[in-house]
DNA sequence: CAGATATATGAGAACGTTCTCTGTTCATTG
DNA sequence: CAATGAACAGAGAACGTTCTCATATATCTG
């Protein structure tokens, strides 16, 4: 049963005394075997310790029963639990999964689906770092891998596509605050990507009610989007320059809007920060400023870390459903690899308020 | 260039007017060719989009140039750090990662090793969940495939190891205690294997000098000694009331123990917590009690974990390099694959105690 | 009972590469 | 100038499966 040199189906079939059809037959799980021939053929394949060699399967079978995605980062608990939600369907349905990270750069992306598509993976599972420029992408449709998106969308590109209702949740979480009596409300925002014709533009337009390509802008864009939104039903003029964009997706980029923000002539009473990463940059600032939340400043934060729950006070925070993001994708993902052929879905999962303690009741001054 | 169905070789070379010999040759960038032929090679592969298919390479040469992972929980930030170091230099070297989830559970870890030997991964990096019974293990090396396991060892398997120094960071972070004044020292611990005869006589044992088989522990169990180590250096006994055994891996768990410990009628007046997940439970706990750090109670952690810097006040804890031992773990099982045969080798990374605003200096009670 | 169908087995092709072997050319060498 | 060997190209085997096809028997079906 222990062996050093590894068994082939020939090699079973040989002890076995069948020919190798039969013996495949029997270890591939297809075909007619008579039950003498399956327990003859088992007997020989356990005694020679025979583990079926997935390549050649896949080689023949022009299926590899591998997934493979293309995160940002896998160290970022954004990614990190999509990721797990991938595996999870993955996992039960027997799949492999190949992981790459793409750091947000495109070439890396380019470089990660390369990789993927000579390792004949039968789909993949990308969140897109460039929202325009993706002929990678288009080629693999053109070459019929199936790929869903998470996260972000690609212009011009229509395939299945999970994301949280990220204008939604901007509007929520911002209105939360408007409701709580604040009227300068500051975002930190990543932004990287300058959509069209920069912020102060965007903000117009979005002002203006400007209903827009909404669906392929970036998920921190259209988090701001939900910011204006709530603006604007709340009647309350956008202030440019309570809008810090950090413009990398990073920690540090984001602590320096905080005091930046802060030290405005009319500084803001509350603060919204647009992902886990804005968020975690803020309290490294919020820690730095020897601030007190929420008294000397009120807080709403984006996706739900683990850190919100126990620190004192807690958090507030638009939860998305990482998880099930992971999962939808995968599940998706998995359904066209099966044959699926409906047209491409967007699936927008809903963000959910969770209100914790870092949001301070203002009484109005009634002179404003 | 855009083509609908997939190029071979054969189809390269039939393009070029070429042997396949030759295509694969250029293409494959082995043997002679001459500068003629690869332009004409090059350019028909250009022309037909050609892709190399990594099934049939791997097939014929026997390597995948794939690596396989089995972690415990990629969602965990230890090993979505850890994973990420993998992935840097596997990157860099071309490879892929597979990766797979084991639950901390040996049946899952098994069914994990066993899809990606299928696979047929140039090796394995593996986080163990069971230090005795790993006969899956063995028999990777009995079919010379290279293994590398991270973070715990198993008992007479001797393969490269890459692991925190446990016992040395848990005597560090209790020698820290009680030089701030601390005698009674709570401990939160996984400790989910019984080690042999139950934590009585391990304690009995560890506090008597036994110098143990500490190599095979479980990391917690290996940190729990550390703990032990500390009290006989400051010559306090060890209390076994303030020893808590979460007994799983998760924070529910952990939480269970602080009210606990804190409830005895001789309170511990500090807590070492022994991983990342034990202190997410503990500080739960803590803001459950709306307990204040460090007044009423005092903390050091293991493993930093990102709000660990900007809580207020800062948790001081011992930091391990995550990334530098997945790092350090795919580069021993490289060159591995590339054919180095010296003797098993043990990588044991110190931690670093990260000395923030947790711990309160006691004036010590001169009765005592 | 003829004909169809389901069940069972084996021989050998096929998947897309790399490898081995043979053969040719051409420059170098003693 | 014969001998050597490096540089190059092609034919065809090999990797370990699954697939197709041919064949044979047993079991239904009308």
């Amino acid at each position: 049963m222990v062996v050093r040199n590894k068994a082939t189906i020939a090699d079973v079939a040989r002890v076995a005394g069948v020919s190798t059809a039969t013996a495949g037959r029997v270890l591939g799980g297809y075909g007619y075997t008579s039950d003498e021939m399956k327990d003859q053929v088992q007997k020989a394949a356990r005694q020679l310790g025979y583990r079926p060699n997935a390549l050649a399967r896949g080689l023949i079978t022009g299926k590899t029963r591998t997934l493979g995605v293309v995160a940002g980062d896998i160290q970022n608990p954004f990614y990190a639990s999509v990721l797990r939600g991938i595996s999870n369907v993955a996992e039960a349905d027997g799949f492999g999964l190949l992981i790459t990270n793409s750091d947000e750069s495109r070439s890396k992306e380019v470089q990660s689906v390369e990789l993927l598509a000579q390792k004949q993976v039968d789909g993949l599972i990308v969140t897109p770092s460039d929202t325009r420029k993706a002929r990678h992408l288009h080629n693999l449709l053109s070459m019929e891998i199936p790929l869903v998106l998470i996260d972000r969308a690609v212009a011009g590109l229509s395939v299945d596509r999970v994301a949280a209702d990220n204008i939604a949740a901007g509007e929520q979480a911002v209105r939360h605050l408007f409701e709580a009596g604040h009227r300068r409300i500051g975002i930190i925002a990543e932004l990287v990507e300058d959509e069209g014709d920069g912020l102060a533009a965007f903000l117009a337009r979005a002002a203006s009610g400007d209903p827009m390509e909404a669906e392929a802008l970036y998920p921190s864009w259209q988090r701001l989007l939900g910011y204006v939104r709530a603006h604007r039903i709340a009647g309350v003029a956008v202030d440019p320059r309570l809008v810090f964009r950090a413009g990398s997706y990073s920690a540090e980029a984001a602590q320096v809007g905080v005091p930046l923000l802060l030290g405005l002539s009319d500084p803001p009473t509350a603060l919204f920060t647009t992902d886990g990463t804005m968020s975690e940059g803020a309290m490294r600032a919020i820690t730095a400023l020897n601030l007190s939340i929420p008294r000397d400043l009120s807080l709403v934060c984006f996706d739900d870390l683990d850190w919100m729950s126990f620190m004192q006070p807690g958090i507030s925070t638009m939860s998305q459903p990482r998880l099930a993001m992971g999962e939808a994708a995968a599940r998706m993902l998995l359904e066209r690899i099966q044959g699926e052929n409906c047209p491409p879905r967007t699936v927008l999962l809903p963000a959910e308020l969770i209100s914790r303690g870092s949001v301070l009741r203002r009484v109005l001054d009634p002179a404003v």
